[in-house]
DNA sequence: GAGCACTGC
């Protein structure tokens, strides 16, 4: 059983904190800090935000945006929206967004609110996330709601007319879809200058921040005379509510930091009283070495350890154990990614071990390729991992670098995503709200001009935008509105003319996942065992296809999904895409058709969206490299795809992963002539005839 | 015969 709370369920036990995203509670263990009983409102007025109530409200009064930075703990998520609704902000049919970089967060602090308010969730306070919209049109005053989704209902409603204070939160995170909609939300406060803003962000950031809102570079003046709210933002601090987190540095750097968290595991065994431990790693492969390092101690020294891995890729069963008690005289350590620095949040953990690393997603737009790299972490993420072990006792953070490496060389702030994605889905997005100088937006920070000069060409060789870089009409309208990848969205309305929509919108939904096949630990022979019992000679594509086929024919059941590998929440979820996007294709007048068996329609419409990734299988090659038509990159196929080895001539892959080889996940065969039928623009016959015959 | 930090619509 899962540890996550859904909404609708029993209610669970709330931590006192809900900043970290994650609320659990597993046992019936009483609050420690003694106020159990104590009625909401009591409770309410204990948080340190209750102290900035007047001060928030007037500086939400009397400027157009208020910073507030507050630690984790001072409760600004869940009492910010009730002082505004308190005081007025809700009446008359307007309403109240807080915005949250993550699904769970939204549903946590939307179910907090309600449950303080004692309202029914989806009535006064409601929250809208992808696929669960728990709000009422006529009752719902204060609504939460992925920074995504509220980017959605700018499509309907540029203006976000419906709301008179927007909160922008976990703003410091600066993921891409926060720093579109505050570059967004900074050119609505031109057009409305009675909405409000406020931006949640930690600390450093905030001046920058406020920097971005005070700037404006043109029309200055235009509205200073008014009698409007101020323009200059507001900055407000707010305490949080941590406990003291006493760090330690390495005397010289270390070499080899798996070994070194090992040790420092161990000793922090030996010589720490109780209390679980959080390691931070990079990646599975760095997780499994320490455990097996650990499992290995000649010493003996990891008695009584509970040792637990914790990565996003793990079968959920896997990582529900880490939220399990420790048993009475056990320590448990967790070995972990990034994922639990903000996404997941532990109790009862201690003792932190950082090695002052993570994976880390860089794009070249040169060869738009997205490159996976372990890069040094920032200060911001480094007090971000030490905080993780203050939150129900003072605690204590090993850091596996020296104090003079953070004081000195460490970044303070990690690179803002939008520094380091491909911007393709990004760039559509401001396009279809009217935003045509995309290299001239203003945004919190700017993206590299290479970078947005590459995916308008993407957009243009896709037919999205036209000669004067505007959206066509109407597949560049179509493809805006549907929440893909544009290079899948332009497969699904190709499929419209080759009759098998249907299928290129299962296949559309499985390529949303990371995947579906279940990776249990030391399994890896079985699932490639139960892969071969759908592989299609056409490619992955075809054989997601096969399994979907299975699902459906077992009646969707889970213990078809256990005989066969297969991730049967994926397949869920691959259910819940497949519906939005049969209900978007029919609003766009897609015909929902199935082509039956005639797998040429479904790789003619894979090649309509994918004509770039187009690779040709070396001459001679004996080892299976590709080139790629686009760029002459050598590329590989994944041993993962049910083309490996099989190295067919010619071929078009969905994604490339980049370790020591480019390897094409998820390929299909294709027929080189499709290519100049399917981008005219992009490929010239004169230029492919060559090869065709050789 | 080898690899996938983390989100989101």
């Amino acid at each position: 059983m899962s540890k996550f709370w859904k909404p609708g369920t029993e209610k669970p036990r709330f931590v006192e904190d809900e900043e970290g995203g994650v609320l659990f509670y597993t046992s019936a263990s009483s609050s420690s800090s003694g106020h159990g009983y104590a009625s909401v409102e009591r409770q309410r007025q204990r948080l340190p935000v209750f102290k900035y109530r007047t001060a928030i409200l007037y500086l939400v009064e009397t400027h157009a945006t208020t910073i507030v930075v507050g630690e984790t703990g001072s409760g600004k998520t869940t009492q910010i929206p009730q002082f505004l609704k308190e005081a007025g902000w809700a009446d008359s049919g307007r309403m109240i967004a807080c915005t949250q970089p993550r699904r769970l967060a939204v549903q946590s602090v939307a179910s907090r609110v309600g449950e303080e308010m004692g309202v029914k969730l989806g009535e006064e306070v409601g929250y809208t996330i992808r696929f669960e919209d728990i709000t009422d049109a006529e009752l719902t005053r204060i609504k939460f709601l992925t920074d995504g989704v509220l980017l959605r209902e700018m499509m309907d409603d540029p203006l976000l007319s419906k709301y008179s204070v927007i909160m922008v939160d976990e703003a410091h995170e600066r993921s891409l879809s926060t720093d579109i909609l505050l570059g967004l939300l900074k050119k609505i406060q031109r057009r409305r200058p009675e909405l409000r803003l406020i931006i949640s962000s930690a600390t450093i950031e905030a001046k920058s921040m406020a920097a971005f809102f005070n700037s404006s570079r043109r029309l200055q003046g235009r509205d200073a005379e008014g009698h409007g709210p101020r323009k200059e933002p507001a900055i407000l601090s707010v305490e949080g509510r941590g406990f003291n987190v006493q760090t330690s540095y390495v005397e010289d750097p270390v070499s080899d930091y798996i070994r070194a968290a090992v040790s420092t595991i161990l000793s922090i065994h030996d010589k720490e009283p109780m209390g679980d431990i959080l390691v931070f790693l990079t990646g599975k492969d760095d997780i499994d070495a320490a455990m097996q390092l650990l499992a290995e101690d000649s010493h003996h020294k990891n008695q009584g350890l509970i040792v637990l891995p914790l990565y996003s890729g793990l079968p959920r069963a896997d990582q529900d154990l880490v939220f399990s008690p420790t048993p009475r005289g056990k320590r448990k350590v967790i070995i972990s990614t990034n994922i639990a620095e903000t996404s997941l949040t532990l109790e009862g953990v201690v003792y932190v071990v950082d090695c002052g690393f993570s994976k880390q997603r860089f794009y070249n737009p040169i060869t738009d390729i997205e490159n996976l790299v372990v890069a040094p972490i920032s200060r911001a993420s480094a007090r971000q991992r030490a905080g993780r072990a203050g939150r129900v006792r003072p605690g204590k953070c090993y850091r596996l670098y020296t104090e003079e490496y953070y004081v000195n060389e460490m970044s303070s702030d990690g690179v803002p995503e939008i520094q380091r994605s491909n911007l393709v889905s990004c760039v559509i997005q401001l396009k279809s709200l009217g935003i045509d100088n995309i290299l001239g937006f203003d945004w919190p920070a700017s993206p590299s001009p290479e970078a947005l000069i590459r995916a308008l060409e993407v957009l243009y060789s896709l037919g999205v935008i036209d000669d004067d870089a505007k959206l066509t009409s109407p597949t560049g309208f179509q493809i805006a509105e549907i929440p893909l990848d544009p290079m899948v969205s332009k497969m699904i309305l190709a499929s419209n003319d080759l009759g098998c929509s249907e299928e290129v919108i299962t296949i559309a939904a499985v390529l949303s996942l990371q995947s579906i096949w279940y990776s249990g630990r030391g399994s890896e022979k079985e699932l490639d065992e139960a892969k071969l019992r759908f592989a299609a000679a056409e490619g992955d594509h075809v054989t997601f296809l096969n399994v979907y086929r299975g699902y459906v024919e077992s009646n969707k059941s889970s213990s078809w999904c256990h005989r066969n590998h297969i991730n049967y929440h994926a397949m869920k979820k691959v259910d819940d895409v497949r519906k939005q996007l049969r209900r978007i294709a029919q609003r766009l007048g897609i015909a929902l058709k199935s082509c039956d068996h005639d797998m040429q329609a479904v790789r003619k419409a894979v090649t309509a969206g994918f004509f770039s990734n187009a690779c040709r299988v070396e001459a001679f090659s004996h080892n299976g490299a590709y080139k790629t038509i686009r760029g002459s990159q050598e590329v590989y196929i994944h041993p993962s795809s049910v083309l490996f080895r099989v190295n067919p001539k010619w071929v078009i892959y969905h994604s490339i992963v980049s370790t020591e080889r480019q390897y094409m996940r998820n390929v299909i065969t294709i027929e080189p002539s499709w290519l100049p039928e399917a981008a005219p623009h992009f490929y010239h016959r004169q230029q492919l005839d060559p090869r065709l015959h050789s």
